[in-house]
DNA sequence: TCCCCTTTTAACCTTACATTAACAAAAATG
DNA sequence: CATTTTTGTTAATGTAAGGTTAAAAGGGGA
């Protein structure tokens, strides 16, 4: 059975580390893109799929939390791990809000690392069964096309949905009839849980409620405490 | 509203370390049981439900590694999170082929572990979402599904139950004709056992007599000074 | 720079929930 | 049978969560 490699793409500027780092990656069975700085991180971020990114965190021109945010808008499902300085903490901090999946504190152990990439890919690849590769979702009589970003109702004329709004109906989409936590929708799309991010949520959920009126059948009910359940009555 | 919290298994030997911990955590909404030893650490695992487990590795008698062990037993799916002595590279393999989701070194950033907490803990929570089935209940012609909290009669229109409402019913309906405890029920989802408590115990119970009215053949008996009994009758 | 689009923050209001109180009824106790 | 405990039920209260709208704050082009 043929095993397709999985993909890293890796960006180092120490052209030493990063050479030495790809070979030994290389070796263990991984497709390495290797790039030289942030610009170049991100235009060959763009040209390819990659299972797992590898950023370094002090980099010239564009750093690597930089990048991760670039990234991140492009796409919110692809594991980032970050290489930082040994113990910067506010480094550590800020790449977990950006949507960091771990980190590495240099110098690292190459066998941790081998680890952590395992683990992570094995942990995306079970999470991201259900809900990755779709974009396109039916609720009632309205077509979500959440790659696109816009909502029709009955084949008229698409709205356009900003980000944000993309993002949540995306969510209670993938979960529709079903509960979606509020925490859910926090940590995926807001990437933060506290107060004004969570009255922020309401907020837009109050926006697509508006969009959603042109449908009787389709409504997005409250569970109190616990989140949203986007329900099509018929 | 009711957040419950979420519960965290400490097992550190040193007494001081553990209690700052224990304190920091709890400082940080986390609802904390600390053992002093893997022996202890895994009675109270079994006593209890919880959300994640902090596994000091060296540790007299029992070390964390066998401990993780014991619980993976028991429990394939509860996070596992490893306090390691600083760079002992072996411990951080054993630890990820025990089943553990993370390592923190020691000495660590205490801030970083809250982030490693709030990451892990959510990260399963999005992993278990699917496995339902045990959150539906048939009781007489009502329909329960506590996930959604909703009770339906004869496929009518669900009224919504409150989160205590829900609770308390589920944990009858899973003692269906039989005694289910007041203390029990006291101790699980109100977790306080006093007068009080058990006069608001009384009210949802009176609450939920009210919703299951409409069929003449269910009832909640009580069983002076034992309990209820969710009896259906046909 | 200004403008437009998006997101956050704020304010105010409504609803949902849990607890407590108060009083009635049943059951146990002796 | 009188008294104490336990349970039944309804209503009042306080607080937290959610709904809604508008204004402020960012942020990326033209």
């Amino acid at each position: 059975m043929e095993e397709q490699k999985k993909r890293i793409l890796l960006v180092e500027d120490d052209p030493n580390f990063g050479t030495v780092l790809k070979d030994y990656l290389m070796m263990n069975d991984y497709e390495v893109t290797h790039a030289k700085n942030g610009m170049e991180g991100f235009e060959k971020f763009k040209k390819d799929d990659f299972d797992l990114c590898i950023l370094d965190v002090m980099m010239p021109y564009k750093d690597g939390f930089t990048l991760a945010k670039e990234i991140r808008e492009k796409n919110t499902d692809v594991p980032i791990i970050f290489l930082t300085a040994k113990t910067m903490k506010e480094d550590v901090l800020k790449g977990y809000k950006v949507g960091a999946d771990d980190y590495l504190n240099k110098p690292f152990d190459s066998e941790v690392l081998l680890m952590k990439i395992k683990a992570i890919i094995q942990r995306k690849a079970t999470e991201t069964i259900s809900d990755s590769k779709q974009f396109e979702f039916k609720i009632g009589s309205f077509d979500l096309n959440s790659k696109l970003r816009f909502l029709r109702f009955k084949g008229g004329e698409p709205v356009k949905l900003s980000p944000k709004e993309n993002e949540l109906l995306r969510l209670l989409a993938l979960h529709e009839n079903d509960l979606m936590p509020r925490e859910l929708a926090l940590t995926k799309i807001w990437r933060d849980d506290n107060y004004f991010t969570s009255r922020s949520m309401d907020v837009y959920i109050a926006k697509l409620r508006k969009y959603l009126k042109l449908d009787e059948k389709v409504e997005i009910l409250n569970i109190h405490g616990e989140g949203f359940r986007l329900v099509i009555n018929n």
